[in-house]
DNA sequence: AGCACGCCGACT
DNA sequence: GTCGGCGTGCTC
């Protein structure tokens, strides 16, 4: 009596569904049907895996095993949200059951997860408070974003401080209302309690939060109170795009622009353009925020595909603040003539030194931010000019504290001896800066002040992280250092001074988007500055040895447009995205020669694919060359681009190129990126 | 991912 | 002589 045959996607690592028999006593079930979750025997073992269509033949070589059960615990998963699955796995060349699992509970016995978490909520539980007047441009926003109930993407572009975040609530309050539910995305970074608790403090109980720093139990039941609809809105971070809810009706990116809605490991999808192929097969809008989209956003609502709403002005009409550049070189050059000021750091110019004492005296707060953490970039040996690698990636170490030394890439580190341990004579000196030796050099020039450091050293739990912000906002702090951490989504009413200590490290990376992200670091930094002040504008200094470097000038105009119309036609004549899409395929393994081998072998491949087929006549290929980090964790990594007008056909020759791993000699993997956003 | 198989170093 | 290290390979 053999049952029919079904197609499952398991939790494994396989390229294609599984063929498995329904057992004749299966046969009517209710839930016997796509989207359901089943266990399968698998190997040795079982595993759980979803239905995904019926009818398959018997045929193959495999004998097929039978469905041990129905996991009736589990909704079947909306038919749209499957479609979308297999969407990011075709799109992201990933295999299905890997990515059908992200969609599992984080508790994997879904059962024992459904009972209340001990702790105390997970969402904020606070007072509700009472909407604010919208400005008319972020009534316009609202009202043209509700307009269309449908499918539609809206870039919501706002400067700093223009109020995207009532917008949001606006539109989550009329979703609420129509009784659907919405996924807001934040990048990581900006999920702070500050944010959550604005969105609780007007929607109520709707909320649902998912974080890294919840405890798996406390996940799964934010993720069953969404999925049973007893919450409205879940505010995460990309990974929250892996809630399968039944009712979607709206979702939110806010910061569209931020690369960390980019995985860059295993399944390498990219959360903002995931959310909007998702919003079209719910028939639901997405709206994208920022003050600097990205191009490919702009790109997209330039050219019609997106809508674009604009906010100019920041609410109450507080100013933006004003940006002043200071140029290194020129400042250098003055220590050797005119009125030197030995007691100055070699990080800090007179001009920027005069605001924070200033700033100090008022009793406002300074921040100064540097994208380096440590007390020096690394180490040098003026005798013989050693700089201490680490061992397994091809990097030098970092120096934090007095001696450490440390890698940022691997967990490697050891302790700096007092002398070089290459040519056992020089003393090692510190070269190039970072946030620990900021912090250091303003205690030493401002006694007595209080300094709070906030990078991934300094802060490591959320618990750091709000108590830090508690700090600030309770007046206990005088300065804040600190790296990206400090750049996103921060909102301090006294902050009213922001230094960026210096701005070239962003935009000296080996990566077509240096400038672009230099110019959103730079225009984020500098928008945390006096957003509360409605008479004096908020200040920010910039310290450079480029000045004239186009992200600076227009960061110092505030002129997004202008930035983007320049950007923008430098990626066309080289035919970067958004004007074509890219993959990069990578190599690694332990042993460089067969690294190296092997990333030619795919180059050959890959010209032979392109001069058998007429259609990818207009793909580059670019490479394969050693990755900027050519060496991380121990593996030899090599890149290997590929670039085409068409995603589509793009996807199809990655697809077709990786479709028979045989010829790949053991000890080296192949994966591929698309959309990679990190080159590096 | 698991889970096995398989072939080389230090231990009762 | 075995215990066990984790490299390699397979799962309907």
């Amino acid at each position: 009596m053999s049952g029919s045959f079904w197609k499952v996607a398991v939790e494994a690592p396989l390229p294609e569904p599984l063929t498995y028999e329904a057992p004749s006593q299966l046969e009517g079930h209710p839930l016997l049907k796509r989207g359901s979750t089943v266990r399968v025997p698998l190997g040795k073992r079982t595993a759980l895996g979803v239905l995904i269509s019926d009818g398959a033949d018997g045929e193959g070589p495999f004998k097929i095993r039978e469905i041990s059960e129905i996991v009736a615990s589990r909704p079947p998963l909306p038919e749209p949200y499957l479609q979308w699955l297999e969407w990011v796995a075709k799109y992201y060349i990933h295999p299905i059951g890997n990515v059908i699992e992200s969609v599992f509970p984080p508790l994997g016995k879904a059962e024992n997860a459904r009972q209340k978490s001990r702790k105390g909520p997970v969402a904020p539980v606070v007072a509700r408070i009472a909407p604010p007047e919208l400005t008319d441009e972020q009534r316009v926003v609202v009202d043209g974003i509700l307009a269309d109930r449908g499918f539609g993407a809206h870039l919501v572009h706002g400067v700093t401080g223009s109020g995207k975040t009532e917008v949001y609530i606006r539109l989550l309050e009329d979703l609420i209302a129509r009784d659907k539910q919405a996924l807001v995305l934040v990048p990581e970074i900006s999920l702070t309690p500050q944010l959550t608790q604005r969105f609780a403090m007007r929607l109520g109980d709707a909320v649902a939060v998912i974080h890294s720093g919840l405890t798996p139990r406390e996940k799964t039941d934010q993720w069953w109170a969404m999925v049973e609809g007893r919450k409205r809105v879940l505010i995460g971070a990309r990974s929250a795009l892996f809630c399968p809810v039944e009712n979607l009706g709206l979702i939110i990116i806010d910061e569209e622009h931020e690369g960390s809605f980019k995985q860059d490991e295993k399944l390498k999808y990219h959360a903002r353009d995931s959310a909007v192929v998702l919003a079209k097969l719910y028939d639901c809008p997405v709206v994208l925020g920022s003050a600097t989209p990205s191009l490919e956003t702009w790109g997209n609502a330039k050219n019609g595909r997106y809508r674009l709403h604009e906010m100019k002005k920041r609410v109450e009409d507080r100013p933006m603040p004003t940006v002043e550049v200071i140029d290194l070189r020129a400042e250098r050059d003055d220590r050797k003539t005119s009125e030197p000021r030995p007691d100055l750091p070699f990080w800090l110019s007179g001009g920027l030194h005069d605001a924070l004492k200033e700033t100090l005296l008022a009793g406002k707060q300074s921040a100064l931010f540097l994208n380096r953490r440590g007390v020096a970039q690394s180490v040098v040996c003026p005798a013989c000019g050693h700089t201490p690698q680490c061992p397994n990636c091809e990097v030098s170490l970092t120096l934090h504290g007095k001696n450490h030394l440390l890698c940022h890439y691997c967990d490697f580190h050891r302790t700096l001896g007092p002398v070089c341990g290459d040519c056992k004579e020089g003393e090692p000196k510190p070269l190039g800066l970072g946030t620990e030796l900021v912090e250091n050099d303003l205690l030493r020039l401002f006694p007595g002040a209080k300094v709070a450091r906030m990078d991934r050293d300094e802060i490591t739990t959320r618990e750091d992280l709000e108590a830090a912000i508690a700090d600030i906002e309770a007046g206990a702090v005088d300065f804040i250092v600190g790296t990206q951490m400090i750049a996103k989504g921060l909102d301090f009413p006294d902050l009213i001074l922001v230094g960026l200590v210096m701005a070239d490290v962003a935009f000296n990376l080996p990566d077509f988007r240096a400038s672009e992200r230099a110019f959103q670091l730079l225009t984020q930094v500098a928008g945390r500055s006096g957003r509360h002040v409605s008479d004096v504008p908020g200040r920010v200094i910039i310290q450079t040895y480029n000045p004239d470097h186009p992200s600076i000038a227009f960061t110092r105009a505030h002129d997004y447009d202008g930035f983007a119309r320049f950007e923008m036609s430098c990626r066309e004549q080289l035919r970067y995205p958004p004007f074509s899409r890219m993959g990069a395929f990578r190599v690694q393994g332990l042993d460089l020669d067969k690294v190296k081998r092997a990333a030619d072998a795919l180059k050959a491949r890959a010209e032979r694919l392109l001069a058998r087929q007429i259609a990818y006549q207009r793909i580059d290929l670019l490479g394969p060359a050693p990755c900027p980090l050519a060496k991380l964790r121990n593996n030899f990594r090599f890149q290997f681009l590929v670039k085409g007008p068409d995603a589509a056909n793009l996807g199809r020759f990655c697809r077709q190129l990786l479709a028979d791993g045989d010829w790949i000699p053991s000890g080296v993997k192949i994966s591929i990126d698309m959309d990679a956003i990190n080159l590096i």
